[in-house]
DNA sequence: AGTGAAACTGAAAACTGTTTTCAGGATAGC
DNA sequence: GCTATCCTGAAAACAGTTTTCAGTTTCACT
């Protein structure tokens, strides 16, 4: 699955005309070895224990290539900063995200999927993509 | 509806043990005659008009006070800056937001918001909030 | 291998929206 | 009126993101 996604990033950069490099790899690499929604920082510091001279930018600018080529999701969870994962499967997914320790769940639910689209239907709407996060405390959190 | 909101409001201030001035009025009456979901700029701008002295600052000061009174909703739509509406029913509500022209349409449903309590019943979740949010075309956006 | 055009990198600067600071001004209880 | 406290608005500080730019690397073509 590692190797697959590493394939289809440098086809994709193949096919956009731009050039292989090591700092690209080794991020993208890191990346698709973890499995959470990673901010830039966050993975900027993993990246660096592996690599402490690739920088901030590189991996802002690697993200944004990831995104642009289907591998990976924004996502914005109203912290105020960009989060990202790995798309790992086609399936759509929401989100559970704990108030007090951040854990993030992903669950995925085809009534409430379906429901939307009724209601996008009855104000003529056409959905391109929508967000559904449900935040409280998770398991251990609460009390 | 505003007189009782402007009402509401000023007991809040009174309450906190806070001061009551012009500019928290002028800003709180604009910001009860607009339907929509505004920026802090937006709203600015238009309290600007009826009295040019009026800071940005005392506008995002007010604001907080309105969100931290419950007579107003902060809300983040993932453009990079808060948007606020006036609390004016006890409904909660979930979003459309037309990714053109930036119509958003508000709506509830009920079956939704019980299968967003199922699912998190089920990750033994307990939820606080939630934020549902459609982005696509309206009905005059879409061709 | 050598060359050159095009792309890449990383530090620093610029940007954007938000929040804090601070000096002068307004408010309200006495 | 006096005074403590709060408020205001310009400016500075912040935080996350994005752009700039000078030097470096890649790669297609000899
Ligand atoms: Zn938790
Ligand atoms: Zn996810
Ligand atoms: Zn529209
Ligand atoms: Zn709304």
């Amino acid at each position: 699955m590692k190797k697959n996604q590493m394939g289809e990033f440098a086809r994709f950069i193949e096919e956009k005309g731009l050039k292989s490099t090591t700092q690209r790899d080794e991020i993208v690499n890191v990346f698709f070895t973890l499995k959470d929604h990673v901010s830039i920082e966050e993975l900027h510091h993993k990246v660096q224990k592996k690599n402490p001279k690739i920088g901030y930018t590189t991996v802002y600018r690697t993200l944004k290539l990831l995104t642009e080529s289907g591998l990976a999701h924004e996502r914005q969870f109203g912290d105020g900063q960009a989060r990202y994962e790995p798309v790992t499967t086609e399936e759509h997914h929401d989100h559970l995200i704990c108030l007090r320790c951040g854990t993030i769940l992903e669950f995925e639910n085809k009534k409430i999927e379906k429901l939307q689209e009724d209601v996008a239907k009855q104000h003529g709407f056409e959905v391109k993509n929508h967000k559904l996060e449900l935040y409280g405390y998770c398991k251990k959190c609460r009390k």
